[in-house]
DNA sequence: GTTGATGCAAAAACTTTGCATCGTG
DNA sequence: CACGATGCAAAGTTTTTGCATCAAC
């Protein structure tokens, strides 16, 4: 019989949230939720990416279901899609304790920070208010060079 | 004989651009370009719409050689490659007339408003600066709902 | 005439979906 | 034990690429 690594505690928002809903718990879901969460804020994920943690972590998950799954959790709110990346999505814990920020990305090697700015925000907020739509999120997206890749 | 739309005058900008890596001026590259140029500024189409358009208006065109351009035309300058869409990449004139803008993009219907504002592009001009990274450009993508599609 | 660009079709990359089966509630 | 979720494979989208041919320079 296979090993399996130990399933995490129950997330006690993602069991609530999907009752919710009349969804269930499953252990894929909670998997996937926690690789975000044991890896920490500021972390930009692929589809992909998730999918090949979690195997190689002897978790048994599909990468359907990994799509499927993260779909789910942007929609409940527990993660960020975001969208600087020129070839698929990626996908970012929503914290509390990290909230709304900013990405800059080097357009050469793709290496991406992250940084806080509330007069960007508040920018955001007037820009929906002037025109009478209901904010959901504001990001700045920087593109830029990095040190490394600047040519000499 | 079948009948075609004529071309366009000549960019000399691009003409010069091109010239000056070793690639050529083509019908198919004038056309791409006059297509947004005809359009005006603030038009966010994908490379589907630009094949389309073009089609319809006589250009022979295809749609792997819209891709090719678009790509070129973006390194070129010519055109702003835009990260708001959940499928697909939308292009826009980048004018002069028509500098830095933001976006604001209804999540539901994808409606999608300009808008400018100096304190972003400075709070991104800081933001590369601080980290020591060369900045390209940035833009704020502000998520929201539009009237019509708030819940009443 | 050279060599870069195009068109076509095939393939690659990314994402969704239909359906039988599994397992949560 | 009902019905929502999963896995698998197939299909759908979007974008890229190899290669023969075409045409800009």
């Amino acid at each position: 019989m296979p090993q399996f690594s130990p399933l995490p505690k129950s997330s006690q928002p993602l069991e609530k949230g999907l009752h919710k809903d009349g969804r269930r718990l499953t252990p894929q879901r909670l998997r996937v939720l926690h690789l975000f969460e044991d890896l920490g804020s500021g972390r930009h994920l692929s589809a992909e990416d998730v999918h090949h943690k979690l195997v190689e972590s002897n978790t048994k998950v599909s990468l359907a279901t990994v799509y499927r799954t993260l779909r789910l959790l942007v929609e409940m709110g527990f993660l960020h899609q975001l969208e600087l990346s020129e070839n698929g999505h990626r996908f970012e814990l929503a914290n509390d304790d990290h909230p709304d920020h900013h990405h800059l990305v080097c357009i050469r090697c793709g290496r991406t920070e992250e940084f806080e700015c509330d007069e960007v925000l508040e920018a955001g907020k007037l820009a929906a208010e002037r025109i009478g739509f209901q904010l959901v999120e504001s990001t700045l997206n920087v593109r830029a060079i990095c040190p490394s890749c600047t040519p000499k």
